[in-house]
DNA sequence: ACCTGAACACCGTTCAAGT
DNA sequence: ACCTGAACACCGTTCAAGT
């Protein structure tokens, strides 16, 4: 790694963990740098402007993300390919969060808001949610005559759910079975 | 209306209006202090801080939403209450809503991220969902026998659609067609 | 009760200058 | 190529003072 790779990868790592502790209006680039341990001047010498600095933040966020999310999803793959209801099961735990127990959702949350005043910033997005729909929908097609229907149904509900889940009439058991049905029976149908 | 009563409506139009055009880092006490016509020290005798303004501006902003969805779904009511079918897809074309289209989503997206550093705007912008899933639980009551379970399955889907519909393998329509399906068969088979 | 302006520490950005 | 500090206009907040 060279030394611009290595003090761009801090800074980034920096700036996520101020995003994911104070939110936007937190990551200021006298903090980004305090906390990096450079000076602000230095700091403007790898990321010019703030923007610029968020854009970055923005592609290292899903860089790491995939990785996780793709380790997870081949166990998921592993362990319960015996069964399709096991399977889906699975699946839907893992998808279906709470607002409340936030690990990286937060993040998620923040960058929804950057997305609408940062065009470059939401390109980055809405390639990640391309990118982890034709990975869900490759790993389900295993289950489901239909994945693409799946995947279309599960992601955007897993994002709004984690919104305001909370505030539904049925608790997230019932709502897990319900999905779970959906989908068998879409399964079943073709 | 009194005096504080006109000035403070005054002001948080024009929080919504920049917060819509800006997001949250351009609505900054000076910058609404100036549209309204008022100084930042008077704009400070109504909302002594940003965070104050931000909270009365949240509860605001859903007291409109509210006679609009109302209204809304109340001309829904009248014109299809005939057809089961017809209903559905009525209200399906209209929850389900892609993110270029904004018009209040982009108010909303700020509000979820807002929501994660200020729990009273959060508690708020709950009650607004859980006030929400009631009123469609009860149009919709007329249709199925089992409303809650088509409300928890719409409200999160279409907040989560309107970030990302657009990256999903199907099309809009083929969304519609599936969950009008989704829901028929949850009303035949109760 | 309602309104004002000065002053504080902080912010993003620019720029001329160093190695 | 990499790093620095001073200076700019702007920000939220505090406060003492007016009507």
């Amino acid at each position: 790694m060279s030394k611009r790779e290595n003090v761009t990868a801090d800074i980034l790592k920096q700036t996520i963990a101020i995003l994911k502790a104070e939110g936007s209006s937190g990551v200021t680039m006298r903090q980004v740098a305090n906390k990096t341990g450079i000076t602000l001047s230095n700091l403007q010498y790898y990321f010019p402007d703030r923007t610029k600095l968020f854009q970055a933040m923005c592609e290292f966020f899903f860089r790491q993300c995939e990785k996780t999310i793709l380790s997870e999803l081949s166990t998921i793959n592993v362990n319960d390919r015996a069964s399709t209801n096991g399977f889906i099961k699975k699946l839907l735990e893992m998808l279906i969060v709470d607002g409340i127990n936030d690990y990286d959702h937060s993040i998620f949350r923040e960058l929804w808001a950057l997305m609408l005043r940062d065009k470059e910033l939401a390109e980055t997005v809405h390639r990640f949610y391309r990118n982890y729909a034709n990975w869900l929908v490759q790993l389900i097609s295993q289950f489901t005559p239909c994945p693409e229907k799946v995947v279309s149904l599960l992601i955007p509900y897993a994002d709004g759910y984690e919104i305001m889940g909370a505030d539904l009439p049925l608790e997230r058991n019932a709502i897990v079975e319900m999905l779970s049905e959906i989908i068998s029976q879409m399964t079943r149908k073709k």
